[in-house]
RNA sequence: CGGAGAGUAGUGUAAUGGUAGCACGAGUCCUUUGGGAGGAUUUAGUCCGGGUUCGAAUCCCGGCUCUCCGACCA
């Protein structure tokens, strides 16, 4: 991609009254505007983070054998009558009638929606388990949305549902889930710690949350280093400098976090209500036994931006970059610099690399070098008179300091490896 | 929803009752080109509605919005 026809523009200033690190950084670096407190529009940059973030949960998901899905986020009262959610939600569902007087909302959650569909699709023991997962923007009320992309109005989430005949099902199902969360936050370039926590309304069982460890968190976390042991606070009645009750050997520290995932063993609470069951082998009607996955889209990419920044700007991880390189050309552009600079770009593109060339011509040296930092791409690639006379480029990782002025095959070489 | 702070040009800011100014951005021209360059010139603004006043960005009332703390967070 050419920055001098990206719909991009980067701004100078930090915005005024943005206090959290992923708002600052991804509204100064144009990946994101806001458009209310809570709401965002994705540009081009953010918008390619988005679409790194979805295909690493995709490509997880798919793993774990379920099968990607879309479901509505226009929803009739009708169906979540049924569980008594349509009063129960009220406060953080968006309600309203349309035209003809149908009261509909735009769904929270999924359900209720899901155990609706389940019902066309699973009829007997024998299409059990089955998973699917969907990734789809939610809309919830929020008293108040904070923090950036840390807590949204509108927002995506991947949210995967299991059926199963029992709860030995679901239970080993649950633990493939969370071994697939964890690989998934890993690639994401994240450290994540498996939470108990309330069920809430959900199970009168712990539920699990994923939480990754940083100061621009609104959860409180009960946390063994040492083995990785964590409960929520709201649950836990351990206390700092305490010893990990799991492992004896390491000390309890209490932190903020993050909750970027969370699990639930729903059992037959959405099922029953909707009818949702199959029938056993001794052709009984019996309820599907339900669990829910969740992993907030958005909000990963402002814990990543939270955990992964500096002093200049964003150091975002390789998996999730919105290009790989980001080639600057820099000093006068004369026509023989800019034709090195093309072929640069265009060898690059040729073998494969996602690179962001910053050909803008009336942008100062200094200026592409701020964006650079700013935009946090992991490798700086520069061209200039200097270079050019080498037959050279200049590369630089974003979260290294040294430069290196090497052949281009030499630099392909390096990301090949 | 309780509490606190803040709304002035695209962005960041100044003006506290008396000519709305500055910087960045954007337009035109010249110069410059390895860390947000320099000069000339142009462009663009007081959140909304009332009130007080000869006069309101400024004071008062109401509303809206944003940020933060708390409550809430299947």
């Amino acid at each position: 991609m050419r920055q001098s026809q990206l719909f991009f523009r980067t701004q100078k200033d930090f915005p005024r009254d943005e206090v959290a690190i992923n708002a600052q950084l991804l509204i100064r670096g144009n990946f994101v505007e806001k458009l209310m407190a809570g709401v965002y529009s994705y540009l081009p940059l953010g918008w390619r983070v988005r679409e790194k973030v979805i295909r690493i949960i995709e490509e997880e998901m798919n793993a774990l054998g379920s099968a990607e899905i879309l479901m509505p986020a226009l929803h009739p009262r009708s169906v979540w009558d049924a569980t008594g959610r349509w009063e129960g939600m009220a406060k953080i569902m968006y309600q309203f009638k349309d035209h003809s007087g149908r009261e509909v909302g735009l769904g929270p959650t999924h359900e209720e929606i899901m155990a609706v569909i389940g019902k066309t699709v699973i009829d007997s023991y024998a299409d059990l388990p089955r998973t699917v997962y969907q990734i789809q923007t939610k809309y919830r009320d929020e008293p108040r949305a904070k923090s950036g992309l840390l807590r949204g109005r509108e927002f995506t989430m991947k949210d995967l549902y299991s059926f199963h005949t029992d709860e030995a099902s679901l239970a080993e199902f649950y633990e493939e889930a969370k071994k697939a969360y964890l690989k998934i936050f890993t690639r994401a370039g994240l450290k994540s710690y498996i939470t108990e926590a309330s069920g809430g309304d959900f199970t009168k069982e712990y539920s699990h949350e994923f939480m990754v460890e940083t100061d621009a968190g609104e959860d409180e976390t009960f946390l063994c280093r040492l083995c990785g042991f964590a409960q929520n606070k709201e649950i836990s009645k351990l206390k700092a400098k305490s010893p990990c009750p799991k492992c004896q050997s390491g000390v309890i520290d209490k932190v903020k976090t993050v909750e970027v995932g969370n699990i639930f063993k729903l059992g037959t609470k959405f099922s029953e209500p909707v009818g949702f069951t199959y029938k056993d082998a001794q052709g009984k009607m019996t309820p599907v036994v339900m669990g829910s996955y969740g992993i907030g889209v958005d909000r990963l990419m402002g814990t990543i931006v939270e955990v992964h920044h500096d002093e200049k700007g964003i150091v975002w991880p390789e998996s999730v970059a919105p290009f790989q390189a980001h080639l600057l050309q820099i000093g006068e552009a004369t026509p023989e610099l800019q034709q090195f600079g093309t072929n640069v770009y265009d060898e690059l593109v040729k073998s494969g690399v996602e690179v962001l060339f910053d050909d803008r011509t009336r942008a100062t040296t200094g200026e592409k070098f701020f964006d650079a930092d700013l935009i946090g791409l992991p490798w700086r690639v520069v061209v200039s008179e200097k270079t050019m006379v080498q037959d050279k480029i200049e590369i630089k990782r974003r979260n290294e300091a040294n430069v290196k002025v090497v052949k281009l095959k030499e630099f392909e070489k390096i990301l090949n490896e």
